[in-house]
DNA sequence: TTCATAAGCAACCTCCAAGTTGCATTATAT
DNA sequence: ATATAATGCAACTTGGAGGTTGCTTATGAA
């Protein structure tokens, strides 16, 4: 199940920061989401891979720099995923409320 | 955060397998759970656990049993979240490309 | 009443994920 | 040309997550 990688990847308070920074400010290198979280370029480095693992995040090298730039596919993917699960649910609910309804009678 | 708990719960396949048998299937005990999973019970009963701090699931004993059913609120919440991301993310986009427009100017 | 079934509690094992430090490499600016 | 800044790679530590087994408790059925 891939969409269980999109959400364990968005399942950490570190990477929802850097996802929900990404979302607002520019694209910027590692060097400067890792300060910005106050951790090491390396710790920041192996939460950047595994958002990009999970397609929710690409980074392009351009000269000495890597550049982090979120994508909105996978998060598109977890969105619909959830909405399925809603509208399965909300669907059993609505056959069970006619269920009874039809025994009332 | 509370949202990254609820993506953390769904981000393991084991738990997110049983999200979607919940979504669809009627509400059931502990045991049945464990069961078409194929895992123990309290492997199981740890999974519901973190479901249930959640609030993805809620869990109501009855008698012997206890009855687990899904609770749509905290999926809500997290599709919630994932709209605003991106909306901020296409207004960052558009407000760069009516950028470049003026300078084309 | 007796037996089987659903569950709780606790201890335990194993493995991975988060985070670090240290060193090597490459590119930029002076 | 040299120093500095951005990154990659590797090894290491540690806490917690996923999963199990064993035993006890309580409820429902025969």
């Amino acid at each position: 199940m891939a969409v269980a990688e999109i959400f364990r990847a968005l399942g950490d308070p570190v990477r929802l920061e850097m996802v929900q920074r990404l979302s607002s400010g520019a694209p910027c290198t590692i060097s400067t989401v890792s300060n910005q979280l106050g951790i090491t370029r390396q710790g920041a480095r192996k939460h950047l891979q595994v958002l990009a693992d999970a397609s929710i995040v690409t980074m392009r090298p351009k000269g000495r720099d890597v550049f982090v730039e979120l994508d909105r596919s996978s998060l598109d993917q977890a969105e619909q995923f959830i909405r399925e699960l809603e509208r399965r649910w909300d669907q059993r609910l609505t056959a069970l409320k006619s269920l009874l309804e039809d025994n009332e009678r």
